[in-house]
DNA sequence: CCCTGATTCGC
DNA sequence: GCGAATCAGG
């Protein structure tokens, strides 16, 4: 395959909309992700604040020879007045309700979580995810799956979601999808 | 172990 | 220009 316009395109917009790099290869198929980073690369959109791996320092198999002098670290403290964008998620609702079990088992409490207003979408999907978890026990959780409770912990009806984890995460992606908003979809909850 | 992006370098 | 191999971090 080859970088068409349209592959070129399609590529540009699913990482400006932040998608990482194996969905994009996925989605346009007959690459690898490391092709499309390539080409992000190349195209130089790369960085997007990520894995801040702002290293300089990659050393290849092949040691390159080359005593490059190191250019004296720049004294200048750029004052990085870093701020504005810090606030892009809310993870205000997650799971876990300790809620006192005096609830009549399997009646009116379905207020999962974040029920509230979420995207809808994303509320959507994660219906969805629900039927394919694992419905794991509290024991079989590991460190890669999704500790997102579904049901209600008051009667046999609960279980972990269970699937994999989204790299870093507490939840798998759809979980993620509802425990971190993106900010937006959010405001206007004034009662 | 899973995933992420970043970089290098032979092609 | 391309992307596998590799690196580095979560």
């Amino acid at each position: 395959m080859s970088w068409t316009d349209e592959r070129v395109e399609t590529l540009k917009k699913m990482w400006g909309e932040g998608q990482s790099a194996s969905q994009i290869a996925k989605e346009l198929g007959g690459v690898t992700r490391n092709a499309v980073i390539g080409k992000v690369h190349r195209l130089g959109l790369s960085n997007r604040t990520t894995t801040s791996t702002a290293k300089s320092d990659a050393k290849p198999k092949t040691a390159k020879a080359e005593p490059k002098a190191k250019a004296a670290p720049k004294a200048d403290a750029a004052p990085k007045a870093v701020m504005p964008i810090a606030e892009p998620t809310t993870p205000p609702p997650p799971p876990s309700r300790a809620r006192r079990a005096i609830i009549p088992a399997g009646q009116p409490l379905p207020p999962q979580p974040s029920a509230n207003e979420i995207s809808p979408e994303a509320l959507a999907k994660v219906s969805e995810v629900e039927k394919k978890s694992k419905k794991i026990g509290l024991m079989e959780l590991t460190e890669r799956t999704c500790k997102w409770p579904v049901g209600d912990p008051a009667t046999e009806d609960f279980w972990f979601c269970g699937l994999p984890v989204k790299a870093g995460k507490p939840y798998c992606e759809a979980h993620v999808g509802v425990a971190f908003q993106p900010m937006s979809a959010r405001r206007d909850r004034r009662r």
